[in-house]
DNA sequence: CTGATTGCAAATCGTTTGCACGTGC
DNA sequence: GCACGTGCAAACGATTTGCAATCAG
């Protein structure tokens, strides 16, 4: 699913209402690969609808939620859940250092079937998120160990 | 690494100091393998010393954390963070059903080369989630459905 | 003896809930 | 018109913080 229309669609058909404020949600998660919290979500709908409450921000997602067309992603202790509002199942890349969440366009062989633990499992879903440092955090993070080895050289003079 | 007495020296090197609470923690911590919350840790201190307070489990795995003994696992929408023990890496199966989190025994082949997109990343560690429903809840689920199926046949009489 | 640790209470933060008012359909 | 939606304020639950008393090294 994706445009805001074929949400709307969805909606009608379990007898809820597309509000003003609803669509506008919507809409901005649709066009989110970010993975925003609630928080984030709420403060850019603010910049269109400055009068809309967290609460509608909250109950909207709730009902992405239920309608499936959203999906919270595994906190990494940072502000609160985020959500993953593509349809399509995929991979994370979390960096570490900024806590910026991509999504990473891999296949993963079903890997399931490997394990005599997981005989009778039924398995829905396998996600892989892959721990590490950005582009520019690695970077920056070599500079910093460059820095860090100067000053122990002056401090150990 | 694996018992108290090791964690202890590690304490010990930092300048930090072994209370019998924070014996006691390490030790259930050391031990558990079901992903515990902060919540069920302190349930099980409770049992041995019941004069433990919330806060010093806080504090005492806020400390394992930094030294690398216990890691977060990512939050499945639950009572709260959970933690895991083990210090080997490893992945996870997660019952949709019970919210059970087992450790999953299996290798993975480290995939990240394979994209393009990570072509600068450092790579730190790659963790697979497997959802899914456990054999007990793959049977539970079985059954309902059978009840339902039942349900609407009297319903359309 | 001294700095780390404990444990209490209060504060914080994300999220949920109760409810009167408003509005799509 | 009526059920659903909105937004406010209050409630909640997990976690953090401030602080005085206590204790390990």
């Amino acid at each position: 699913m994706r445009s805001v229309e074929q949400i709307a669609e969805l909606l009608r058909k379990k007898g809820l209402k597309l509000t003003p404020q609803r669509r506008l949600i919507i809409d901005i998660l649709l066009h989110d690969r970010t993975h925003p919290t609630v928080e984030e979500v709420y403060k850019k709908v603010l910049e269109t609808m400055p009068e809309v409450s967290r609460t509608t921000v909250y109950n909207t997602i709730r009902e992405m939620l239920n309608l499936g067309e959203v999906a919270e992603v595994q906190d990494l202790s940072d502000g609160g859940i985020r959500y993953d509002t593509t349809g399509e199942p995929h991979h994370h890349f979390f960096c570490v250092r900024c806590r910026a969440l991509v999504d990473v366009d891999l296949a993963l062989p079903p890997v399931a079937e490997s394990s005599s633990e997981l005989a009778d499992c039924v398995i829905l879903k396998q996600q892989l998120t892959l721990y590490g440092l950005c582009p520019a955090c690695s970077e920056l993070q070599r500079q910093e160990e460059k820095m860090e080895q100067k000053e122990e050289a002056v401090s150990s003079r």
